[in-house]
DNA sequence: TATCCGTGGCC
DNA sequence: TGGCCAAGGAT
């Protein structure tokens, strides 16, 4: 007779384990069979058959698997696969990435968000063709030395792109585990965190961590999602949240977070047909990456006064407001933005007609330069800049402001 | 351990 | 529209 136990101490976390026997006469409550080797071949044979021709999948270079991990973090799948293809068509190998510049890097990353990602990226692979002669290390401990590479990074590499026997936890393993372990405490947190990938570790067979791996996050993504779609599960069998009817209620959420709104205004200093635009700090949101100058409005300030005050703070340069550009609004993380755009100029411009105004005295950024629309381009830029510079050329144009 | 770090799609 | 989220890492 099956009995249910204290799911973070369920039988699943004495892998291996004997099989129960099924009641034939009530099928649909049948309790869940316990051998593991039948739940890994499940997973392996359903991988086989239902895995998605990934770019990554067709070598399984090191350097590709490396690069799309990094990039499918926190991004979804079908975003990561079209940054994918871009990035390896302008860097198809570590050199040509190492040779480039940090500016072209973002640019090119810019729209992933986490950009912390992008610059690692790079040092890592400097560090590569300085350390490793170009060649992508193997070892774990040197993948894990990598920057921007942690606990699950390093796994999916070491296993999938090497063939290593290590498990690599992310959150679809933690929802699938969640699932079939019946785990009814938050998944990132203890005791919870230990049993999944303690877990995970004993579920990885011989010789198969490339394919077992990605079949059992592909069975997250795919099937045990969100909403998940047991009709279709190779596993379900082996579930124990599915024979409980508990499925929707795992993995139990974890604590929400208070999306804080506020609001800001940017200003686009123009200036001889040239735009004023400065890197931001690392570090903080955003880093090295360009913007119009701006920030928070007090509580009751006008947001005209706003960016007046900023301009001042952040630059040195004495501006007015000489159009107003609308409302951009943005999320991110647990914020949400109300961002007022405005076109500024020089309350004193220099004399020769020619020439560009003195150096500001940056507060807020470590660099800075008069650009013109063209460079603006090439500029890696916050999400919500970006719309605003491409909605500032749409209205250039139209009225051929330079 | 808790918090920060982005973005756009989905329902 | 708004909440939720999608192959985490660093501090």
């Amino acid at each position: 007779m099956y009995s249910m136990q204290p799911s973070t101490t369920n039988r699943f976390s004495q892998f291996p384990l004997t099989r129960l026997q099924c009641n034939s006469s009530a099928r649909r409550h049948c309790p869940p069979k316990t051998h593991l080797s039948e739940l890994q071949k499940g997973l392996l044979d359903w991988f086989a058959e239902h895995k998605r021709p990934l770019p990554w999948r067709a070598s399984y270079t090191p350097y590709e698997v490396w690069i799309s991990e990094i990039m499918l973090q926190q991004t979804q799948m079908e975003r990561g696969v079209q940054y994918f293809k871009r990035w390896m068509t302008r860097f198809p190998d570590v050199r040509s990435l190492a040779a480039a510049s940090e500016d072209e890097v973002l640019r090119l990353w810019e729209g992933l968000g986490y950009y912390s990602r992008a610059r690692h990226i790079l040092a890592a692979a400097r560090h590569i063709v300085q350390e490793h002669k170009g060649r992508f290390p193997s070892d774990l401990a040197a993948i894990r030395a990598l920057p921007g590479v942690g606990p699950y990074t390093a796994g999916a590499i070491a296993s999938i792109a090497f063939g290593k026997k290590l498990p690599c936890v992310d959150a679809n393993v933690e929802r699938v585990l969640a699932r079939i372990l019946n785990i009814d405490t938050p998944v990132k947190q203890e005791p919870a965190a230990s049993n999944i990938r303690e877990t995970a570790l004993k579920l990885v067979p011989e010789g198969k961590a490339r394919e077992h791996n990605q079949a059992i996050m592909e069975l997250g993504a795919l099937v045990c999602a969100r909403i998940p779609r047991c009709d279709r599960c190779p596993v379900s069998v082996y579930c124990i949240s599915n024979y409980e009817g508990l499925t929707d209620k795992r993995p139990v959420p974890g604590k929400k977070i208070a999306v804080k709104p506020f609001v800001v205004a940017t200003g686009v200093l123009l200036h001889r047909g040239r735009i004023f635009v400065q890197k931001r700090h690392i570090g903080r949101v955003w880093g090295n990456l360009w913007e119009f100058p701006g920030g928070k409005v007090n509580e009751g300030e006008n947001a005209k006064t706003a960016v007046v005050r900023k301009f001042l703070e952040e630059t040195g340069f004495a501006v007015y407001t000489a159009q107003e550009y609308g409302i951009i609004r943005h999320s991110y993380t647990t914020y949400k933005i109300t961002m007022h755009c405005f076109g500024v100029e020089l309350k004193n411009p220099p004399c020769l007609t020619d020439s560009l105004p003195p150096p500001p005295l940056l507060t807020a950024a470590c660099a800075w330069q008069w650009a013109d629309p063209a460079a603006i381009e090439t500029l890696p830029m916050p999400a919500p800049h970006r719309k605003l510079a491409q909605q500032i050329f749409a209205t250039s144009e139209q009225q051929c402001l330079n």
